[in-house]
DNA sequence: CTATCAACTTAGAACCGTAGTT
DNA sequence: AACTACGGTTCTAAGTTGATAG
């Protein structure tokens, strides 16, 4: 599994390996054969492992990691000022400067920064990510206000007193006791044992030795939480405002930094607060006390010449550093798992964006290699080598099923898996090729698939469960997600596992919208782009836990859905009973009335008349505590209660003589018709109810579609937004109807960008009859330096360039991005920059010049495209990636 | 090497305000 | 006009990844 296996051709491999040692990780190649698959002809197999230095990677959790590093929280800042960086790139302490650029801090007056535009400027790439860093510092959440003296936590019957510091934490568990966290006992177990040593640090109860969690009774703290939610939650409109704003005030200052002089907003700037860590699923550290941060435990980060802010009165911050390589304002080190939190810029910053679109074009830049990649790892799947195998396949679980890398966990974390981590119990074998994954995986999210996979891919995996491997053992014993991504930058520097998430399924997203017609309303398309945002959801195994009143919903749905249908029958039958020969005429039309059967139709009638009932009473209860909060005489209030006593016997009164008639009706099946409800009326009325319960039935589906699958999670972090934004444009469909306001702030620079003609194809053309595509890469300064002016093709050059043997040179104007174009190259570069000027788009892309280069090799060609922004480049893209590439002609 | 860690992205839950009913 | 279901926002936990310490 070394590396070095990687770059040597496989035989030589074999060969060393072979000669260095009898038995070694390969495979034999036999077990390809249909007879024999799966199976190792030659006892001395390369895949037992008792085999102790044939490299399984390690044995699997059975030692325990000296965990003792014990989340230590430092008291002394100075440990981590002697900390050294880890990035290489910061070998130097010092803060680096772009030559040419002295930090200056423009004016607050200066307010351009709003139309300020990353996506135009040069140079994206480099070590340095500001030069000029100032901010205010972070916001504290407010102090422990102890409970007032007659809340008491019960112990053992008794109310008891707390030192301050333990009534906080108990609150902390009192505010949950309702919910699923204060019903978990490892939750209880961990919240009790911290929540004992707070007690036991502050001078423990006086009142009663508490030393059993079954004894404590928290519903009277419990209870004042819910009171204090509701008082305040019954505020006057204008109280709410007032203190919204002032609290808005006293934090404006937190919002916005100061990012090379522009203005930018602080994403968290708000501290965590002490709290009961909530870990998801089985997590053995849930529950436990996540202590209040102090300013000494926090290190801000900002420029050296920026003033720092004062920490709280009397207090001072734990250290100041001012690292102009990392993107974060302040950190501190939390005393649950010992992890870092970070202050980070904001979603809408330029750093986030710059990020996200770097991110975005490496996975696009993947659609050029993944042809190769997937013929490469196919190949693979029978190698002779243990790793390789287990390599492909992983290569072919993680791009066809999108599973994350899965790396390695602690004991002490919830015990979840991704690809390589996967464990012989996660997956079960169905011959011929049928896999049922079943596993829990990022926040312990279930993994639930039975699916057909490539007959090798299945054998492999017999092999990688083959005895002696039994439950509990890794599946994939020889590699980690380190050699993993090692290995995707052997095609594409950058490439990792996740890149693959990305790319996947942006891909899906795009032939998803391809397949969405342009028609309907707006809704209807705004539909159908959820429709294509769920496959990807689903793609993902984006999940959301079906919400506690998801199933009361739908019931709730299902009878409205009844009670129409209910009301549509009855209107038929009234339709027959003023024109029985209407039966004759138009059998099918009445059919559905025998659809509803005697027991059903009296249980929908029975619910709708207890609900009708259900109302008056509600209608009265509001209308009594209306009263209440009147300010009037006594005697009035007394007068208008008694009228509203009289209205409701009256109206009870008339829901009496409702439930006789209707109750009549169903014995006789004869109903009262009023003379307005005329054959014609009583149609149109059964058009109407139709029509609604097609409605509901749609709204109803859309819920159920929904419950379980999260949209958001890869509409923000998996499809490219210039996706979206195609959409928009090419269905006429407003950006808002798909993105929400912070999504456009996120999403600015694809808004910007992007028009009806996105595609994640680079290009396409033909060049001297081969159809080839086009990448993107990074313009070097040569490059940049060429000039164009105009937008057809300009020019063809043969002319040599690094490492490719020739090259052909075109330069071209493109509009905005690329076109697809299958036919003719010449369309792909063509016109019509004119009607973008009008369009408000984004005129800064006219300005862009891209240049193509496509080089000739052989039989095949090789391609590249590099993409420069008037002398700069946008994309991070190297030259290390290019490869053969056959053309399909 | 291997284990650990910093720094970053990705994730669902909790919370909150409001649009759309009834 | 009140209520409530819902979408949007905030919060922070849980991943990935690449560098580095030992």
């Amino acid at each position: 599994m070394s590396s070095s296996d990687e770059e040597t051709p496989l035989a030589t491999v074999r060969r060393k390996k072979l000669v260095s040692k009898h038995k070694t990780s390969t495979l034999e190649s036999e077990d390809d054969s249909d007879s024999n698959d799966g199976k190792i002809k030659t006892p001395t197999t390369s895949l037992s492992e008792e085999e102790a230095d044939d490299v399984p990677l390690k044995k699997r959790k059975i030692v325990t990691k000296t965990s003792v590093k014990k989340a230590t929280v430092k008291k002394e800042p100075s440990s981590q000022v002697a900390k050294a960086p880890r990035k290489r790139k910061a070998k130097s302490e010092e803060p680096k400067f772009k030559k040419d650029e002295t930090p200056k801090i423009k004016t607050e007056d200066e307010e351009e920064e709003e139309s300020y535009k990353w996506w135009e400027e040069q140079d994206l790439n480099g070590e340095v990510v500001w030069n000029t860093l100032e901010h205010n510092g972070v916001i504290f959440p407010p102090e422990y206000e102890p409970l007032p003296s007659k809340v008491k936590l019960i112990y053992d019957g008794k109310p008891v007193s707390l030192p301050p510091a333990a009534e906080e934490v108990a609150g902390f568990f009192a505010a949950l006791i309702e919910s699923d966290h204060g019903k978990n006992p490892v939750f209880q177990k961990n919240f009790f044992a911290d929540f004992l040593e707070v007690l036991n640090e502050n001078g423990g109860c006086p009142d009663a030795k508490i030393t059993d969690f079954n004894k404590c009774d928290f519903s009277k703290m419990f209870d004042y939480f819910q009171k204090q939610k509701e008082e305040k939650k019954a505020l006057s409109p204008q109280e709410k405002k007032r203190i919204k704003q002032e609290k808005d005030q006293m934090e404006e200052k937190y919002k916005f930094c100061y990012l090379n002089g522009r203005k930018e907003q602080v994403g968290n700037f708000r501290v965590e607060p002490p709290g009961l860590f909530r870990g998801r699923g089985a997590h053995p550290k849930t529950g436990k006390l996540k202590k209040r941060v102090q300013p000494e435990d926090i290190t801000l980060n900002l420029s050296k010449d920026a003033p720092v802010p004062p920490a709280p009165e009397g207090h001072t911050w734990g250290e100041i550093k001012h690292d102009n390589t990392v993107a974060w304002l302040a950190m501190w080190r939390e005393n649950v798992l010992g992890s870092v939190k970070y202050v980070r810029f904001a979603q809408n910053s330029s750093l986030k964006g710059i990020s996200d679109f770097k991110k975005f074009e490496k996975a696009r830049e993947l659609k050029n290699y993944i042809d190769a990649i997937r013929k490469d790892y196919q190949s693979k799947l029978r190698s002779e080598l243990m790793i390789d195998r287990q390599l492909s396949t992983a290569t072919y679980l993680i791009d066809i099923f999108a599973l994350r890398a899965g790396g390695e966990k602690s004991e002490d974390e919830a015990d979840t898996v991704g690809c390589c981590s996967l464990r012989y119990e996660h997956i079960f074998l169905k011959p011929p090729n049928t896999v049922v994954f079943d596993f829990l995986g990022k926040d312990s999210i279930r993994f639930y698939q039975e699916v057909e996979v490539d007959p090798q891919v299945f054998k492999n995996l017999r092999i990688f469960k083959k005895s002696p491997k039994k439950p509990g053992d890794n599946l994939f014993d020889r590699i980690d997600p380190s050699v993993v991504n090692k290995y995707f930058q052997s095609y594409l520097p950058g490439l990792t596992a996740k890149v693959f998430r990305t790319y996947n399924a942006s891909k899906t997203m795009q032939d998803q919208i391809d397949l969405i017609k342009n028609e309907g309303t707006v809704n209807e398309k705004v539909v159908n782009f959820n429709a294509a945002n769920r496959t990807v959801a689903t793609l993902c195994n984006h999940q959301r836990t079906v919400s506690k009143t998801h199933e009361a919903g739908v019931q709730k749905i299902n009878e409205r859905i009844e009670e129409m249908f209910w009301k549509k029958i009855i209107a038929k039958r009234m339709i027959l009973q003023l024109d029985k020969a209407l039966k004759k005429k138009d059998p099918a039309y009445f059919r559905e009335i025998d659809d509803l059967n005697k027991e059903t139709e009296q249980q929908v009638m029975e619910r709708f008349l207890d609900k009708e009932k259900e109302k008056l009473e509600k209608k009265y209860e509001r209308d009594l505590l209306k009263l209440g909060y009147e300010e009037i005489s006594k005697d009035e209030k007394k007068k208008r209660k008694d009228e509203l006593a009289a209205e409701h016997k009256e109206r009870l009164e008339k829901h009496k003589e409702l439930v006789k008639t209707t109750k009549q009706e169903f014995k006789t099946q004869k109903y009262e018709i009023k003379a307005s409800q005329t054959v014609e009326k009583l149609q149109q009325q059964v058009e109407k109810i139709e029509l609604r319960i097609k409605n509901t039935s749609l709204q109803l589906k859309d819920k159920e579609d929904n419950s379980q699958v999260a949209l958001s999670t890869s509409k923000i972090n998996y499809i490219d937004p210039r996706l979206t934004v195609m959409f928009s444009k090419k269905f006429d469909v407003p950006i808002e109807k798909l993105f929400t306001k912070t999504l456009r702030e996120k999403f600015a620079w694809a808004i910007d960008s992007a028009d009806e003609n996105w595609r994640l194809e680079l290009l396409q053309i033909e060049v001297a009859g081969l159809e080839v595509t086009v990448g993107l890469f990074q313009t070097s300064g040569e490059v940049s330096s060429v000039s164009i002016t105009s937008w057809r093709l300009l020019l063809v050059l043969l002319l040599s360039w690094s490492g490719l043997d020739l090259l052909l040179l075109v330069l071209g104007w493109l509009r905005r991005g690329s076109k697809h174009t299958r036919d003719s190259g010449t369309d792909g570069v063509s016109d019509s920059r004119t009607d973008s000027d009008t369009s408000g788009g984004g005129g800064h892309l006219r300005e862009q010049t891209w240049l193509l280069l496509l080089g000739l090799h052989r039989a095949a060609v090789r391609v590249v495209l590099g993409r420069c922004s008037h002398g700069g480049c946008l994309s991070g893209v190297g030259w290390g990636g290019s490869w053969s590439w056959s053309s399909s002609g």
